[in-house]
DNA sequence: TTTAAATGATAGTAATACTATCTAATAAAA
DNA sequence: TTTTATTAGATAGTATTACTATCATTTAAA
């Protein structure tokens, strides 16, 4: 028996559902690979459309614009992500142990596990890093946030927060120090193999260093007083 | 007698210096309304020349692109906070007030202090931060890079990685650390005023409960164990 | 077998991101 | 004061982007 994963995504996100259709499923994964190879800026729709062959117009079908596109693709990894965190911690009683295992599943490369045959999920996380805050840094965050469009991402951080506090129910920032290691996992990778100088990983380029890293700002934070 | 605060800026930045005419600092200062207004994605030559009552050939003569201009506004405002830190922390001997210092000036409002006529240094704050990142978070960081454009950050970024081994001249991760304050110090408070349950700050809305949590975080870190 | 849903093909439009050229104003040098 | 650079204004034009609309065709469900 095969066990497919299926993450369920806010309707709003799309005007006509991916996973449903080739096409969709198409769409979903070759923008993940243009967008990786353009970026995010120079990605657009009729080259989307070129690469998988079919038009501009079928894309709009499914996605409303390309921001759009870019927060379903960031939702899907925030749910996949806390789909494999849920995973890999379930037996785990000891939180501290946890926590380790959380901020190796967000600062590592993903090990591509075939669950999802249409989404490349090391190409995903690369763009996730680099591309991923655009999703909300926006003038509509505010609207976009009402849609719940970033909910996953919410989630997620609420995840790690309650792990948090189940390291220390008196730590007073759980939320942002959630956050922190969220976007420090991505910006500190994204650091040390553009702007090495902001890091101290530039020569090694080691994503177990940034896990080190990590690792000390949040114990020695949450270590009780 | 009036000091006037001049930032040097790469030469590569710009096309012709803005600072050296009228026209030139026109563009900076609508240029900083305008992405304010905006944001940067709806920001475009056209509508800054038509807020300035100029044409858009007449931007172009000054900047390459919008891009670049983003570049020169966000090198701007690190050399000039990086001023302020310097300034501010003179005659200060603990670096660990100085890390504070420094703590307060990234994560708090500016007071405009008139010291440049031309550049509304609260809306310059703002617009950092909520879209400083996308100044490097693209396909070509490198070879901005090697262009040496995003050097006020990394010596804004080495200044304080430099404080942080006085306060601790074993601490591994100062440069790290250093850019994990200056990022956070801007997300926490766009996560507080725009994806509030990312951060623990979402019911007061208040500065000052980041400058706690960084400094709580900082502090933490590099207390020698 | 009918009917609905999804796709393909084509066309068109307003806005964006530029480049080019020519003229007028104005400020510095001779 | 005249010449000559420098800067700015005015206008035009192009390729690309970001869409919207329409109609025919294929595919799949009832």
């Amino acid at each position: 028996m095969e066990v497919q994963l299926q993450i369920k995504m806010n309707e709003k996100l799309f005007l006509r559902d991916p996973e449903q259709t080739e096409l969709g499923k198409k769409i979903i994964r070759h923008s993940i690979q243009l967008i990786y190879k353009n970026g995010f800026e120079l990605f657009t729709f009729k080259k989307l459309a070129e690469d998988i062959g079919t038009t501009e117009a079928g894309i709009y079908r499914y996605f409303e614009n390309k921001h759009r596109l870019l927060i379903y693709i960031t939702a899907w990894y925030w749910g996949w992500l806390q789909y494999r965190v849920t995973f890999n911690t379930n037996n785990i009683k000891n939180p501290a142990v946890k926590l380790k295992k959380v901020i190796q599943l967000l600062a590592t490369t993903v090990v591509d596990d075939d669950k999802t045959m249409h989404i490349n999920e090391d190409l995903l996380h690369q763009i996730i890093i680099s591309e991923g805050s655009k999703a909300y840094l926006t003038k509509h965050v505010t609207e976009d946030n009402k849609e719940q469009l970033f909910k996953p991402y919410k989630d997620f951080c609420a995840v790690i927060a309650d792990i948090i506090l189940e390291c220390n129910p008196i730590y007073k920032y759980p939320r942002s120090l959630a956050s922190t290691i969220i976007e420090m996992a991505h910006f500190q990778n994204f650091f040390m193999n553009n702007l090495p100088s902001l890091t101290d990983f530039g020569k090694t380029k080691d994503e177990l260093k940034v896990v080190s890293f990590l690792e000390d700002l949040v114990f020695s934070s949450i270590r009780k007083k």
